[in-house]
DNA sequence: TGTCAAAGTTAGCGTCTCTTACATATGTAA
DNA sequence: TTACATATGTAAGAGACGCTAACTTTGACA
């Protein structure tokens, strides 16, 4: 046996083509956006044959499917990191789970488009539990700086108030074109105004 | 002649082949996403050859431009009607064009996701321009409900963080999934809520 | 060492696509 | 009526794509 452990590609038996195709797909989406994604672009870009994903993916759903998955766990990991250095029930932990969801649309905008800017359809399972892991860190989130004991309906309210927020915020902010229509403001600025002014306890509407 | 205003088709000389191409690609792509849209597939819903748009138009991104511009104007007109019942200088009518931005987004989700669920590159002139037509509305009512004299600093923000925070609930209540996350909460209630504390002069950080 | 499943490859089928070249029908105007 | 520009149809090219069947290599394990 050669070296299996090295990142030299000897010729069969690539080690975890999974994972590289997975990663190469990830790469053109982001490059090229989904609808300019191939199955074949993918194993050009991994150095293999055009059959050779359907030994690891059902079809090309399936890979896409892994695709997101793959990065709404990274996007789940990364706002518990990016809150958790703050004090539990501050105010900053709310306004870091937002800079964070610019953040991550600004990074992988392909990504992101992918899991919001389509409506085929009702979405599998795993995702939609996938988005509600996520949407569950918000919600508890607000519910401790509300002081409120759980998620009542005052808590889902403001959640979903911050979420069309700053899910906006990011549509926008990722395309340039549209940014700079805002005068080129620092998102951080924009949501440390609109966090406090969402959270606040004051309404024109009775909750 | 025989009678060229009815919609009765003949054979040759449809009349106006365009519009109803341009009707029978808004229709496909509502029901289909523009991920599953053809050109052939129009051909087959105006009841033409598939040679027979590219007397009218350049190619198939033309066609879907003048969807796009069509949908847009449209949008532009349903804008002011909506927003023209009320006083000017009201906040209700900043209200009312939350609410038709929202409802347009739930009316024709496949055009709203046409314009914002993309980023290939730069859009073209005439698509920017009609954009910035619909955001000028948006800007002069809060520059007037603000009493700002024209579109200051402060105008900007201000109508940046209602774009954004009405932008992010169109998409969010396009798609029934992550709208039930909001507790099924009423658009119209969030966008009176969130109108009020946006505009409001308070802030935690100075403009 | 021999066997076998796993993980690749090669080759190709069938389909759909956008687009063009050329033929044909139609309305208009002299 | 005849000529001509406009509008549509016919037919086909050229290519990409998703996916499958059948073959081959590899590594692990008895």
């Amino acid at each position: 046996m050669t070296d299996t452990m090295t990142s030299e590609k000897t010729t069969y038996h690539h080690g975890d083509l999974r994972a590289a195709l997975v990663e190469a797909t990830r790469q053109l989406i982001e490059e090229k956006g989904i609808d300019h994604f191939s199955v074949s672009d993918a194993c050009r870009r991994a150095g293999v044959s055009t059959a050779a994903p359907y030994k690891h993916f059902k079809n090309k759903g399936d890979m896409i499917v892994a695709v997101v998955l793959q990065s709404m766990d990274r996007h789940k990991h990364e706002m518990l990191e990016a809150m958790t250095v703050y004090p539990e029930g501050s105010i900053e932990r709310i306004r870091a789970l937002g800079q964070n969801y610019v953040g991550f649309a600004l990074r992988e905008p392909g990504m992101f488009l992918l899991r919001f800017g389509h409506n085929d359809g009702p979405q599998l399972p795993e995702i939609e539990e996938a988005g509600q892991d996520i949407y569950d860190i918000v919600q508890n989130e607000v519910a401790k700086v509300l002081g409120e004991p759980g998620i009542t309906d005052k808590v889902r309210q403001r959640s979903f108030m911050l979420w069309s927020f700053v899910h906006g915020l990011s549509m926008l902010s990722m395309n340039p074109e549209f940014a700079e229509k805002g005068g080129n403001l620092d998102p951080d600025l924009l949501l440390q105004e609109i966090g406090w002014r969402v959270l606040r306890d004051e309404a024109t509407v009775p909750l």
